[in-house]
DNA sequence: CATACGTGGCC
DNA sequence: TGGCCAAGTAT
């Protein structure tokens, strides 16, 4: 067995991370909150916000009260802020349709919106004790090398990464969700993308891409993502503008952040589209409801 | 299946 | 300096 449930469990007893939104008394909401705000987003930049948000909206009755603006700017710079939109109709739909529960089935989590094939799986899981294959970057990784003997994880293929990580998963509930925890901690610890550090690795001995003698990633290239000049950079800096200010902002201060009016209108036009900024009657730009 | 979608830190 | 990377989702 490339991975021994017992030695990673052992080492996650002692090696795992105190992260707040694993404390025994941390609410499936918050559980719910730290995984959306996690999608892409590094932990020490989760922290701060996420405590501010437990602090101002401990139940997801409270977040679906608030207005989306009001969302969108608590969620600051956490990035792909269309993340804070989806989370707050998610707790609409909770709060109405759920009694205000998170709720524990991976189906019903799944037909939330910006809840994945990870997100609902890792509350199924982080939230409730269940068993449930949590796949993300990290146990894609560990999976790609310990099990299968390879530098790095391929292309993301769902159904082939889920069987991959179902195998490997105790069969009992608790211990399963406490494995799927440590599983990712070690790849967010250990088993990192670059120089993973294998002297501290619990299952050094067992593992395929050690055994093997460490080759390269011999896989396709993973598509570069450019930011500088992109739509994604003009509508940060666009929605930065309205983070800043208090009330709706005239188009010439906006048109202030970026050079190229072409690609500004455009990207000004899709943050309309996706409900992050609105139009006043008087022509201002807000955030969602806040005029 | 590929691509769009923020932001900042690190080597 | 600039590419790479960070608990993905929707289309």
């Amino acid at each position: 067995m490339a991975v021994d449930a017992d030695v990673l469990l052992d080492w996650f007893s002692t090696h795992g991370r105190d992260l707040p939104w694993r404390e025994p008394e941390c609410s499936a909401w918050g559980v719910l909150v730290s995984e959306i705000m996690l999608q892409q987003t590094p932990v020490a930049r989760v922290q701060p916000i996420w405590h501010e948000w437990m602090a101002r909206w401990p139940v997801p009755s409270a977040l679906a009260a608030s207005s989306q603006g009001e969302v969108v700017r608590a969620w600051g710079k956490l990035g792909y802020p269309r993340r804070a939109l989806r989370l707050h109709e998610a707790a609409g739909v909770i709060a109405r349709d759920h009694g205000d529960v998170v709720p524990s089935d991976v189906d019903t989590l799944l037909a939330l919106p910006g809840i994945g094939a990870y997100t609902a799986r890792a509350v199924a899981a982080f939230a409730y004790g269940l068993r449930a294959p949590v796949v993300d970057t990290n146990v894609r990784r560990v999976v790609a090398r310990a099990v299968h003997g390879a530098g790095d994880a391929g292309p993301a293929s769902n159904t082939r990464d889920m069987n991959d990580v179902e195998a490997l998963l105790p069969a009992e509930d608790a211990p399963a969700a406490r494995f799927s925890a440590a599983i990712m901690e070690l790849g967010a610890l250990i088993c990192t993308a670059r120089s993973p550090r294998c002297a501290d690795c619990p299952i050094y001995d067992e593992c395929a891409w050690q055994l093997a003698g460490k080759p390269e990633y011999a896989g396709p290239a993973k598509p570069v993502q450019k930011f500088a000049g992109t739509d994604r950079q003009v509508r940060g800096l666009l929605l930065d503008v309205l983070r800043g200010s208090e009330g709706p902002v005239e188009k010439a201060r906006l048109d202030l952040v970026w050079h190229d009016g072409g690609q500004r209108d455009r990207c000004l036009d899709s943050l309309l589209v996706d409900g992050l900024l609105e139009q006043t009657s008087g022509g201002l730009f807000a955030l969602p409801g806040e005029h």
